[in-house]
DNA sequence: AATTCCTACAACCGCTTCTCG
DNA sequence: CCGAGAAGCGGTTGTAGGAAT
């Protein structure tokens, strides 16, 4: 663009901070605020970009920044996002408390990243590497679209979901489930609850499958325009301007996951691990991960699974949505418990569903515990989701 | 002990998005 | 509505420190 960089300038320092420069501008920010962070140099004797100082702060200064290693929790809440919401690192950060964005970012790129390559899982679409590599049959052609497909779609649901409760709480003001939410409030004065602001966006979303699921009608199942099911379908998901077409004219009616095989799967082929599947963090946790747990999820168990959620998770999830909001950090600890207990059980029954790693073939042909582990595995990213902050930049 | 290689992470760069006059 | 500046974001680079040779 036009402008030039702010560091530009001549005189100005750049590379690493210097514990006297540190002190400066801790000092600075804690007795004035940052206010204008190109302003702020001068003021603070720096002699520093306004855009450097701002880094350092955010990055590293910052009181509220927990440093050193990850933990298991926050390791696997990172895999499970990114699989959702890709490299957006500001928003996976938003569910990590106390985790930079920056940090993340260079903890996925210095260690997930590889690790999940080691396990024969490629790293961006979180499938396993050989189905990534069958491009002749045109398959993995469109993994990568189909994973920001089920990103898009899992956001839909999420709002979708987000407006049944709306609904109930407004067919139902004193909220018979017996529970509010940050982003559904319901004032004292009984109003209507002010919407979220991921509806915009998913608004996109629904406006590019509607014509499509609103021919294949309910039985397009919850993706796309799906009736809500016990909402007497006047609650449609918005409509959107997004150009999706590509995507949309790619996948069938019937829906995504009828073209669609795993998009994150962990396979493995122990039938032995019992417990937790892994310990502590580190390498060899992992190669017990890669070995023991699968998690298998196509876009259509998916949506029958969201579906499902509809009727079972939404509604516990919903009972403790207030809690969730209050005490933020909670969801992580929420997640982790499902997602232990759900990969352990997983790891357990999954000797039928996810033991190879072709994962296509054996994954469709799991039967019921393939599906009820698929339906788990959803249901806890559909949990993580709900219990996202409000505000969260996640959708 | 010296050198090279590798890893981890802080910091930078450039683009996009937001905000405000 | 438009444009400029500020802030946010994600990709990439630079560098320090440890391991390997």
């Amino acid at each position: 663009m036009g402008r030039s960089p702010c560091c530009d300038k001549v005189g100005l320092k750049k590379g690493p901070w210097t514990p006297e420069e540190d002190q400066k501008l801790l000092a600075y920010i804690e007795e004035h605020g940052h206010g204008s962070w190109r302003a702020l140099p001068v003021k603070a004797g720096l002699q520093r970009c306004g855009k450097s100082c701002r880094l350092r702060w955010t990055n590293y200064l910052r009181p509220d920044i927990k440093r050193g290693k990850f933990s298991l929790q926050e390791e696997q809440t990172i895999i499970q996002l990114h699989a959702l919401l890709g490299n957006r690192w500001s928003a996976i950060a938003t569910h990590l408390p106390k985790r930079t964005d920056n940090e993340i970012k260079n903890y996925w790129n210095t260690h997930l990243k590889k690790r999940l390559a080691k396990m024969g899982i490629d790293p961006v679409t979180h499938k396993p590497k050989n189905e990534t590599l069958l491009s002749s049959d045109g398959q993995s052609k469109n993994a990568a679209n189909l994973s920001h497909m089920a990103q898009w779609e899992s956001a839909r649901l999420e709002a979708e979901e987000r407006l049944v409760r709306q609904s109930k709480l407004r067919s139902n003001p004193l909220g018979s489930l017996g529970f509010t939410s940050a982003s559904t409030p319901v004032n004292k004065t009984g109003a209507p609850p002010v919407p979220p602001r991921c509806l915009d966006i998913l608004k996109a979303w629904n406006d590019v499958w509607k014509p499509s699921d609103q021919a294949s009608g309910s039985g397009g199942g919850a993706h796309g325009g799906a009736l809500i099911p016990g909402l007497g379908g006047d609650l449609e998901s918005p409509t959107s301007t997004l150009s999706y077409s590509e995507n949309a004219t790619a996948m069938p009616a019937t829906g995504i996951g009828e073209s669609s095989t795993a998009f994150i799967e962990f396979v493995g082929n122990s039938s032995s691990c019992e417990g937790p599947i892994m310990k502590e963090e580190g390498e060899e946790e992992w190669k017990g991960f890669g070995n023991n747990v699968s998690f298998t999820s196509g876009l259509n168990d998916m949506t029958t699974c969201m579906e499902s959620a509809w009727t079972h998770e939404s509604l516990k999830a919903g009972t403790n949505y207030e809690h969730e909001h209050v005490h933020s950090g909670t969801f992580v600890e929420k997640f982790t418990d499902l997602l232990l207990n759900n990969s352990g059980d997983r790891s357990l029954s999954d000797g039928s569903g996810g033991s190879d790693s072709g994962g296509d073939g054996s994954g469709d042909g799991g039967g019921s515990d393939y599906y009820e582990d698929n339906k788990n595995y959803w249901n806890s990213i559909l949990n993580l989701v709900n219990s996202s902050p409000p505000d969260s930049p996640m959708f």
